[in-house]
DNA sequence: CCTTTTGCTATCTGGCAGATACATCTATCA
DNA sequence: TGATAGATGTATCTGCCAGATAGCAAAAGG
């Protein structure tokens, strides 16, 4: 999966779980993959047509519009394993935050503080989230089998979220310092306005 | 900046530090930014001329084909600040590894492990880079006033790559623990196959 | 009966990565 | 000197993908 097919492999795997319309294959990776993958319509579609041609996916349910139901065929289920038994190559990083503390200067510690700050209240959220999964019950019998596997990927968010919340404290503790090192330079209200190399 | 002139950031940003050649500028992104930041020829050499159409970008040297050097113009370091204030807005999540434990079942415990393994050496290798980067003395007096900023993104590197090691840790133990508990059942060469939903 | 909302399907634009091609400039050995 | 190789440097093309947009149908609600 050499970076290509990646939809294909998150389609079939929710429909492994369970038949769904597009519609609700996109809510249900929105819901429930939401925390590592997202898939959007412009992908979905193309990607349900392409499989079905392929014969990896079965169309139930009317064929013109409205609502039609897609399930998995056992090539579909074969072709699945092989998706997911390739490398796992990690999408090359692409970080705003990061790119903007980075060159923070420009900025100045006040607005870097708001990043830092606005970060650290979206890896809360995000460890709420992963609490309120957590507490979700196993009712269905049918996902007890796969929720082991669910749960490392939530163990995962968690450990990132909070390692994003130690982080962000530090960073805080950090810019605090450097707006201090400039107030005494400055009045703090001025943007510190670094020299140009022309 | 939503989700669009990523590039022209990160492109003055790093002129504002040096001014560089394009295929300079893809390894100070590379080397420098690595770790949370990548840009590929096919958006720098676009991105330059754009910049220089608008003005905020300035071709030193031949302008014919050889080596021409870029520095930023005084409207450049202003629409580079412009830049940075728009808000950070995160990008949509694509971890290929937590896809396939998230399925993991398909797979089996073993592949899991491998696939765990695999990611517990890369945030091994990260931290080593980590380390490295703070080794490296401030010896150029114009980046000391950028250091701390620079450290910023550092430090969020370590947390991220300690917190991945302490999960992956976690996760083998459960994979191992699921290993044992499948031994129970049937020979522990035979891979699992969960039932269809035709 | 009309209007709004929601469920659902689909297409288009443009950012972007990665592969590829090619030209120039060293450097080292023959 | 010449040749070969490797680094430097510029540029283009293909295809994945997100997000915006738009068109419908069915239900809800007035």
């Amino acid at each position: 999966m050499a970076r290509t097919d990646q939809t294909q492999a998150a389609v079939l795997g929710a429909l492994s779980v369970l038949p769904m319309t597009g519609y609700a294959l996109r809510q249900e990776i929105r819901d429930t993959l939401g925390h590592f993958w997202s898939e959007s319509f412009g992908q979905i579609y193309p990607a349900l047509a392409e499989l079905e041609r392929r014969g990896l996916v079965e169309r139930r349910g009317g064929d013109r519009t409205g609502s039609s139901t897609f399930a998995i065929t056992a090539a579909g289920t074969a072709r699945l394993r092989e998706l997911l038994a390739e490398p796992a190559q990690p999408a090359p990083p692409r970080n705003p935050l990061l790119l903007r503390l980075f060159f923070g200067r420009q900025l100045g510690p006040d607005a870097c503080r708001a990043l830092v700050l606005d970060a650290r209240s979206r890896a809360e959220e995000q460890l709420a989230r992963m609490a309120a999964v957590r507490r979700e019950p196993a009712d269905d019998p049918a996902s007890t089998a796969d929720r082991p596997y669910w749960l490392l990927t939530v163990s995962a968010g968690e450990h990132a979220a909070r390692a994003q919340l130690a982080w962000a404290d530090e960073a805080l503790a950090a810019l605090d310092e450097l707006r201090s090192d400039d107030g005494a330079d400055r009045p703090p209200s001025s943007r510190p306005t670094p020299e140009e190399h022309p």
